[in-house]
DNA sequence: GTGAAAGCGCTAACAC
DNA sequence: GTGTTAGCGCTTTCAC
């Protein structure tokens, strides 16, 4: 045989069970059953396949073994935005808890763009991975469906009525009533909202305020204005704000991007927080907690949820269970530096 | 046959391509021609195969396929910290290039634990991915080796001497001094440093600024703390800077969450930045832009790296480059609102 | 304990 | 144009 050897085929062939069995002198079965951890293999045969192994580089072909076995132990994770914190606590939460089950969790995020989202769902699809955790709030309820009728699902930040989706979701109409309570308890009457657009959770928290306003005889007080889940929207919505009267003395903003938002703008006008306005976020996520933002915040337990999330598809994927859950998580209260009482002048009001 | 059918064995049995064929009355080759849009099908063939399809919600099984093309198409991304708004940037470089160019990313993440992150290589592999980016500080040189004899390698964020595996980094040594250079520019002279820790990347930068301190004759007035990459370690390395006589005119941060954590110490002692101190950090992230932050700092084009990186995957994928390439991007100063002339008194030093 | 053989779902080479 | 066939790398009976 000349220079060129005949084994050598595509540029780096990868070397297979096959190889190592050779290498070894076994045959492939007992490769595999080394790998495995079977008991009943001979300790010298065990120690040569181990040593062929290493000597190798081998590494086991999850295609192939998903193929026979016909499950992969991957969940797949579709997030809309890494760049919210809240989804990184989400993300952590699925990834710890997958990992003490026995998966791996890999993630897949359509940077905001809502076919990427659909992509992301079918190439896992095809991937055949086990289960699938859905925390975007892009993708048509469709979509959802189809990759419910081929894997559990478990779809995060919007409720499912679909018998054959789990949902996790914070309670959102509470959390944003918790938030205007805050306020409301401090002393402020006059409290405006920040909505957060036409995702469900926005419209849900829009809903939450709104009912507690009139809950509390403060409807009349009650404005809305437009803004988002980022800080740019949230900016607008400021500044949109600013041009009401009478001028709010209290902020509820859709998250805490948004607030953020809200809260330059209201500072580019001169005005200091919280002596002059309370603000209040929603989410508590990493950017609230900064000390120099400190703002105060509706907390959701992203890590929590995520890890459930993994238990549920657990459930699904080895207990068999069949019929549809629907978690509802309480959010809570986070007092930080960005809420007090209202100035006096705004005090006896409503 | 009785009620129980036969066919359906496990719980959902996904259909085949041989499901397909038969539901179409064609071959498996036929079904598979039109999935892969070969042309030479007859159209009414085509549309009972598509109808098929979707009759039966069916999906390619890219494991099958995969195992027999040798390729998956997929690319991994592992990031040790996706808390770090900076390597959102750098994920979405690599997904957006990565669709360009038919591929698809998927992301795993070692939340910051190092075990983790070898697992998470390694699961990659055994994936059979197509190429590997690794955006990661904490993945020691063995586990990059090992992973590159099997698959093309992309590393981020340090340099790599490695012959097989690429490496992506920005000039970090140039980007301290940039930013010595700025406070010196403005008057400065007094200029201290919170350093970043262990990690490749921080000590570069910290080589980096004590190079400049030397070049501008300002050796004597050098100052290095201990911080590190996160907002907490930036804080303790502020309140340890507050500690140290002369007070300096000017800090530079390791990185951006660093600088945050040392503008709370600051605020905190009272000090007004930049009137008090003028304050600089690196990566010029997300948090960085906040308006509510405007963080004068060091940027480093993450972006355009992700792409880069998954450009250099694809020669070595498709173009079967072997020599490996490494690249060393310029980073650039972008000044906000925290750095300006130091206070009158101290105008005078140096 | 160990090996042989069948088959997971697909593509590709080759007949027809 | 269309069907048949031989694997891809692995696990899993089932004999021995």
């Amino acid at each position: 045989m000349p220079e060129n050897q005949g084994r050598i085929s595509s540029p780096r062939r990868k070397p297979t069970i096959l190889d190592v069995a050779r290498l070894a002198g076994v045959s492939k079965s007992l490769v595999s059953m080394v790998i495995r951890g079977d008991e009943r293999v001979s300790p010298a045969r065990r120690d040569a396949v181990l040593r062929a192994i290493t000597d190798l580089n081998y590494r086991p072909n999850a295609m192939a073994r998903g193929l026979v076995q016909r499950r992969t132990r991957i969940v797949g994770v579709v997030v809309s935005d890494l760049r919210n914190p809240f989804n990184e606590d989400v993300v952590s939460g699925v990834l710890t808890q997958a990992a003490e089950l026995g998966y791996k969790g890999l993630i897949n995020t359509s940077d905001r763009q809502r076919e990427r989202e659909e992509d992301a769902v079918e190439s896992f699809l095809e991937l055949r991975v086990d289960g699938l955790i859905l925390a975007t709030s892009r993708i048509d309820d469709r979509t959802i469906g189809r990759a419910s009728r081929s894997v559990p699902v478990v779809v995060m930040g919007r409720p499912m009525s679909d018998a054959s989706t789990d949902s996790l979701t914070n309670d959102d109409e509470m959390g944003a009533s918790i938030a205007v309570e805050h306020c409301f308890s401090l002393g402020h009457r006059s409290i405006s909202h920040v909505a957060g657009g036409e995702s469900r959770a926005a419209r849900r928290r829009r809903t939450g305020y709104e009912r507690a306003m009139d809950r509390l005889g403060l409807a009349e007080h009650s404005t809305v204005v437009d803004g988002g889940f980022t800080e740019a929207e949230g900016y607008r919505g400021g500044r949109e704000l600013l041009t009401r009267r009478p001028l709010a003395t209290a902020v509820f903003a859709a998250n805490d991007l948004c607030a953020i938002g809200v809260l330059n703008a209201l500072e580019e006008a001169g005005m200091s927080i919280p002596r002059d306005i309370s603000l209040i976020g929603y989410d508590n996520t990493s950017l609230a907690a900064l000390r120099h933002v400190s703002l105060t915040s509706i907390h959701q337990p992203g890590e929590d949820m995520g890890r459930k999330a993994m238990d549920l598809l657990f459930e699904r994927i080895h207990e068999g269970r069949t019929e549809a859950r629907h978690h509802v998580v309480s959010p809570s209260l986070v007092v930080r530096s960005t809420t007090s009482a209202p100035p006096r002048e705004a005090d006896s009001e409503g």
